[in-house]
DNA sequence: GTTGAATGTTCTCTTTTTGTTCTCTATTAT
DNA sequence: ATAATAGAGAACAAAAAGAGAACATTCAAC
């Protein structure tokens, strides 16, 4: 069983490691729960380690790895609870198998990028003023896809991909304001492909 | 484990390579890193290496590769880089300060879930028919805020709210197809607010 | 080809930061 | 009283960070 301290010091540890990706130092978790002896932070990461609560990389800095028995009924890992769907007019509907959203599968590859969104180009498919989009970092679409094309090598852009049997590819705007307009393939370079996008309302 | 600083480096080469296309030069990272030492540089890519999170093509210049799988469950926290913001016509503009977007900011608090979203009643403001939307439990909202309204114990919708003058509450759907309707407030049952919202492509 | 600037590689040295191990004191519950 | 818990802080060990010199290789201009 843990001393208040000691879960105080490892509910820090988590927190840290949520929210930077790495574990804090000594005197970082010092700082957290409030004391100023990081030698005492170690007498309470020893008892931690003794109950397999953490993993510490002997003089390593940063070294602290928490164990899966730590994770237990936190809510520290990027998981969050799916309650179930909702339309207008019933009750919200359970859904079976799939219980929680893993946000780590939504974006977790290295070769994803977040861009955020000026301008209503693509308002029509959902995609607002200041949304964020995640981009999967390829050179190639399909067509139908929603890229970001580089045209000229200079500017930018967010559109919906439509190849042309003539050698062309039309960029096109899913909004009816804007006109689709077409280019000779050479001059677009495609950077990479929309496979998510997050709003934040707070 | 990385360092902070090999993981800096990391980060640098990552963004680095999405933006340009091509790898940095030691001198590059060194100032992207802010530090003035290349052979340091050196050192810190030799460890990366070693980990097989990227690849060194030796004494050719920008023969620096990213290696996509070996860093997946590196890290704990859901972080991705936020490369800057593109619009239409201009290059994609870098974003001063913020340099990530941590997912665990969106759902670190304990009182999110998750709601799957079905119909067209809020298409309007970027809400489609499949998204997902977070909802932070609570039972007070503000004027205009969207929520979850359980209607008599049973429905459950998501609405804008409105409050009106007399004692009635208005649900606003977004979507110009549909109709406000009023109810009695003791009716209307708050079960939420909307705080966030997402979509994969995939 | 030759050449020179740019870039990558390999060192050594120093400083700073962080982890480890102590001892000492205070408080509280049994 | 005794043991468990909490904390301060000193002294030391080790890792990480950084500077910078010297040399090797590439690559593009000539």
């Amino acid at each position: 069983m843990l001393t208040p301290s000691e879960r105080k010091t490892l509910k820090f540890i988590q927190k840290y490691c949520m929210g930077k990706g790495y574990s804090p130092t000594l005197t970082e978790i010092a700082e957290g729960i409030g004391i100023k002896s990081k030698g005492v932070v170690h007498r309470y990461l020893k008892t931690l380690e003794s109950l397999n609560m953490v993993s510490i990389a002997a003089h390593r800095k940063r070294g602290i790895c928490l164990n899966f028995e730590a994770y237990e009924n936190q809510s520290v890992a990027p998981i969050i609870p799916l309650l179930g769907r909702i339309a207008a007019g019933q009750p919200i509907e359970a859904i079976e198998g799939r219980e929680e959203i893993n946000l780590a599968d939504f974006i977790m590859n290295p070769d994803r990028y977040a861009l955020q969104v000026t301008g209503d180009s693509m308002i029509e498919v959902g995609i607002l003023d200041g949304d964020t989009v995640i981009i999967k970092h390829q050179n190639i679409a399909d067509n139908g896809d929603i890229i970001v094309a580089l045209i000229d090598g200079i500017e930018a852009t967010l559109k919906r991909l439509k190849k042309l049997p003539n050698g062309m590819v039309l960029l096109v705007p899913e909004n009816k304001l804007m006109e689709a307009i077409s280019y000779e393939a050479e001059r677009i370079q495609i950077q990479g492909v929309v496979v998510g996008q997050l709003r934040s309302y707070q």
